[in-house]
DNA sequence: TCAATACCGAACATACTGTACGGTTTTATT
DNA sequence: AATAAAACCGTACAGTATGTTCGGTATTGA
C-alpha cells in the first residue's frame, strides 16, 4: 500500500540481516537495528511487535521462497526425493549470509524450528517412500531431525559440498522400500 | 571443600530445576532463582558467571549420569545399539522434570546442544555398525540429529512410550550393514 | 582459637524493552 | 493544488534485568 512501509520494513530487515553477518542474534539490540536501518524507535515497533517477530519474519522470508515452490531457475530438480532435497539446499545457499548468521546464533534453534516445521510438511507428502513399520509421526520427526542436522553440518562446512551430493548422502542412509 | 559451597550450589540448582517445572527458561530471572534458593544476589554470581552458565551446569549434571556410564540399576541394557539407546532414554526419563523444562523453553536448543555433543561421541564409537558409503562426519551428524529429534518427539509425548520400543523405532529406520 | 573464606544484602551503574505522544513528512485522492 | 490519512520522527519515560561493589557477619577447617 504505502510504499514508505515497504521501504522502512526492508530497511529494518536488511539492517538486521547485515548485523547478523557479524554478530549473533542475542548480541544485536533493537537499538543497533534502528540505528543501522536509520529508523525511529517507535517505527520499529510499529512494524514488529518484538525482536523475535523480526527474526521470525526473516526466517519466513527465507523459507517461503523454498517451500512455496515459486518459480526459480534451478535446473537440476529431478523430481525424485534426492533431487528435491538438493533443490532445497540450493535455495538455502542462495540466502547463505542469513542462514549462516541465524544458525550461528545462540537462538539458532529459531531458524531450525521454522525449517523443521516446513520440512515436516514436506516429508509428510513423501512419507510413502519410507518404511511403514514405525509410527508415521515418529518417522516424520526422524527424517526432519536428520535432514535439519544435515543442513547444520553442511552450513558448518560453509556449504561447500554440492547440494546434489549432500542430498545423496541423506537418501542413502535412510532405509526405504 | 567448604560445605557451605555445596549447600549453596545445590540450593541454586534445585531452585532453578523446580522453577523450570512451571516456567520456561526465559521467564525465570536471577531474582526468582535467588529468592527461591534463599541466597544472596552476590552469592549467585560467585557461583555462576551467568544464568546460561547455570543452565549449562544443569545440563551437564543431567548428561554426566548418562554418558559417564556410572553404575545404575537399569537391567535391560542388552549391549547392542537398541539396548544402549533404550538405556539412554531411560536415564532421560529419570530427569523428566528437568528435561521437559529445558526442552520446552525457547532456549531448548541449549539442552539439545549438550545432548548432541554427547551423542556425537556416543555414535562415534558405534560408527562401525552403519553404512560407510557416506562421509563419516556426515553420518554422525545424521544419526545425532535423528536421535535428538527422537528424544524431542518422545518428550512431547510425555515419555509415555517404552524406551526399548522407541529405540527400536530408531534402529529400524537407519540402514545398517 | 584464629585466619580464611563464603555468605549477606543493599546499593549502584548500565543496558535493554516497550510505550506514549506531539509534531513533521509523505502518500493517495480528489 | 489541496487535503485528509497514514507513516514516520525522536525524545522521554517507566519498568525490568543484569552484573558489580563493598562493608559487615557467620561459618569453616586447621
Amino acid at each position: 500500500m504505502d510504499r514508505r512501509q515497504k521501504k522502512t520494513r526492508n530497511a529494518i530487515v536488511k539492517a538486521f540481516s547485515e548485523l547478523l553477518e557479524k554478530r549473533r542474534y542475542e548480541q544485536i539490540s533493537v537499538q543497533d537495528i534502528i540505528e543501522k536501518a536509520d529508523v525511529g524507535r517507535s517505527t520499529f515497533y510499529a512494524h514488529f511487535e518484538t525482536k523475535d517477530a523480526l527474526l521470525k519474519a526473516l526466517c519466513g522470508d527465507v523459507f517461503n521462497h523454498i517451500f512455496e515452490g515459486e518459480a526459480c531457475d534451478y535446473p537440476l530438480d529431478t523430481g525424485d526425493l534426492q533431487g528435491t532435497l538438493a533443490h532445497i539446499l540450493w535455495h538455502l545457499k542462495e540466502r547463505k549470509a542469513d542462514v549462516k548468521g541465524l544458525l550461528r546464533s545462540e537462538s539458532g534453534g529459531l531458524l531450525m524450528r521454522e525449517l523443521k516445521a516446513d520440512l515436516y510438511i514436506f516429508f509428510e507428502n513423501r512419507i510413502g517412500e519410507f518404511p511403514a513399520n514405525v509410527p508415521k509421526d515418529f518417522l516424520l520427526h526422524h527424517l526432519v531431525g536428520a535432514f535439519a542436522e544435515t543442513v547444520s553440518w553442511w552450513v558448518k562446512r560453509d556449504m561447500a559440498d554440492e547440494p546434489a551430493l549432500v542430498a545423496g548422502y541423506f537418501t542413502s542412509v535412510i532405509e526405504r522400500h
